[in-house]
DNA sequence: TATTTAGTACTAATTAATTCGTATGTCAAG
DNA sequence: CTTGACATACGAATTAATTAGTACTAAATA
């Protein structure tokens, strides 16, 4: 659902008609859905016209953070490197690969 | 539930056992869930003096990958650049910490 | 042997999450 | 004005997941 969100705002009907190109479902379900996800949290509403516009109520890697801290409490108890493990062998990474990806967030830095 | 399993087997007393000290639960609960990890293919049972005792159905190396590859594809449409890209990042990782992980992983191989 | 104990099978109750219907309000077009 | 289109609010129905109760069996033991 909230991948949904990252068109920077949407209204219920928005998302409704996106997710009606992939299964039924009614109108209202969406709009559950929104409501809740905003009393949770992670998106907030804006009157725009008749209806509501929402946004995400936080950036996006924030989120994503908080997903990943998450899974690796669940998965790992909380530390990291196996998952690195993990996906280093099963995507057969090599020192280039990673030293490609530690450059591109430094330079974001 | 299935990090009670890395202790190889256990019967469903075993992990009831384990369970009450953090929360109150009955044992036929433990039962039940443990019957639905057999089903799901998770588990697999044999009897032992009148308990089963179960044992994991697949090596947990295994179990493990799925896990993160079903969080890709839920959190990055599948791509697994980003979540490193993430990983760097938030826990400040640098060309050091990764290559002993390349490290230790090729030695494995 | 009669009774307690430890186990399973099966079913039921509870709770949580998902999905949707109906009542109602507002605006715009006729 | 009245009607239709489009929205929300609120509550209800449905489905899925979690938790637990009861009946029954076999072994252990008093």
């Amino acid at each position: 659902m909230k991948l949904v969100w990252q068109r920077g705002a949407a209204t219920v009907r928005d998302v409704y008609e996106v997710l009606l190109e992939r299964r039924k479902i009614a109108y209202t379900t969406v709009m559950t859905m929104m409501k809740i996800l905003e009393t949770k949290g992670y998106l907030k509403k804006r009157r725009q016209d008749r209806a509501f516009l929402y946004r995400p109520a936080h950036p996006k890697n924030q989120i994503i953070r908080g997903m990943i801290r998450e899974f690796i409490d669940r998965v790992f108890n909380g530390s990291a490197e196996p998952l690195l493990v993990h996906l280093v062998k099963s995507h057969h990474l090599r020192e280039r690969d990673l030293q490609k990806i530690v450059r591109m967030v430094e330079e974001s830095e």
